[in-house]
DNA sequence: GCATATTCATGATGGCCATCATATAAATTG
DNA sequence: CAATTTATATGATGGCCATCATGAATATGC
């Protein structure tokens, strides 16, 4: 049956959605376009009109959760009532983040297989790391722009590390651990003359 | 065929040797039975004499690959002619290692897919990067037991972080600089007063 | 040296998955 | 309101993969 051009354009973006999610719980590998379809409330027939290929699917909703991601993290650091960074921090270095698969992390879930991806999937990824250590530039202290350049890319390396290791702990206190030194090596040291 | 007993044996060393190396490079859903099986110089059937499943394998291979790894950050470690963290971080943070996946890091490699795999894989991994953890944290300088494996623990997750992140990069140079800033932001400052 | 045990090869089976052809029914369009 | 367009559902197809049954051939144990 046929469904209003509205009801379409919400369809295809429940189907990003639901992908979005199953794909971080799961993996690109994991989940077929028949559950995913099923998740969204369809039947896997229809899902050849909104996408040509599993691999577009794969890389439109990538880039949807890449950019959702990027959003989240300006939101954070704008909306932080004291330093940006351990707002961020906070954020990100969390239980949640490390339980909840699905709506957690896309680089803390999916980095792994991306590199194993096509170009179009790791340009996504590419340009959302740097965006977000773009972000984390900006709120490292530092002498130079080279300094607060280098301790971004470190951060955002140890940041989606921690959270990838915590995930491989078969021990949450293990997890926690990784967090919990995580956030703090990562907390500049408040403002008084070192020692 | 029937073949003696130090060849089956050394079949099997075959077999998990080559699916060490191909799990690394394309993800256990990313190979068959069948085709490692090839690599090994074997046909597919009789795989089922070594292994009792395709998970099995797995476990087994991945308990190898990690065991492996240990061994070798020992190694680097002891025989380092200078500061051993510097020799680690050299070895660990170097090109050949995001660029060869299939005789890189297991855990820059299969860490995300362990995860959402069975406890007894993520017993493995967990035993291995606490391994590493405890190797870190001796060669680590820090005034308390404390600080030394939290800056352990950090170190850790940033170094496999930047492999993972370089490895997703669509750009060489960019890969590049993760790995540079991580080893020198995680190289001890020399023991001059700070500045 | 013979009988037995056992390892590997061949081939088959069943399940799952991505993709597509066709039919259906509803929404646009005029 | 009629004609046409088009989004979805049903069902089929072909390929791939893990697993297993069987058979052949040889090493091992007596």
């Amino acid at each position: 049956m046929r469904v209003s051009r509205e009801k379409f354009a919400e369809n295809r973006e429940k189907i990003l959605a639901v992908a979005g999610e199953l794909f971080r719980e799961k993996g690109f590998d994991g989940i077929g376009v028949a559950d995913i379809m099923k998740a969204a409330g369809l039947t896997h027939g229809g899902f050849y009109g909104h996408f040509e290929s599993k691999d577009e699917l794969a890389c439109e909703a990538g880039k949807a959760v890449v950019s959702r991601s990027l959003e989240r993290w300006k939101e954070v650091v704008d909306g932080a009532p004291g330093e940006p960074l351990e707002a961020l921090l906070a954020h990100y270095l969390s239980h949640r983040n490390v339980v909840e698969h699905a709506t957690g992390c896309v680089f803390a879930a999916l980095t792994q297989e991306v590199s194993r991806h096509g170009p179009k999937m790791q340009s996504t990824f590419t340009g959302g790391l740097m965006g977000m250590a773009a972000i984390l530039e900006e709120i490292t202290p530092g002498e130079t722009q080279e300094e607060r350049r280098r301790k971004a890319l470190v951060s955002l390396s140890a940041m989606v590390g921690a959270v990838i290791l915590a995930r491989a702990m078969d021990n949450p206190e293990l997890s926690q651990e990784f967090l919990a030194a995580t956030r703090q090596e990562l907390t500049p040291a408040p403002e008084s003359v070192k020692e």
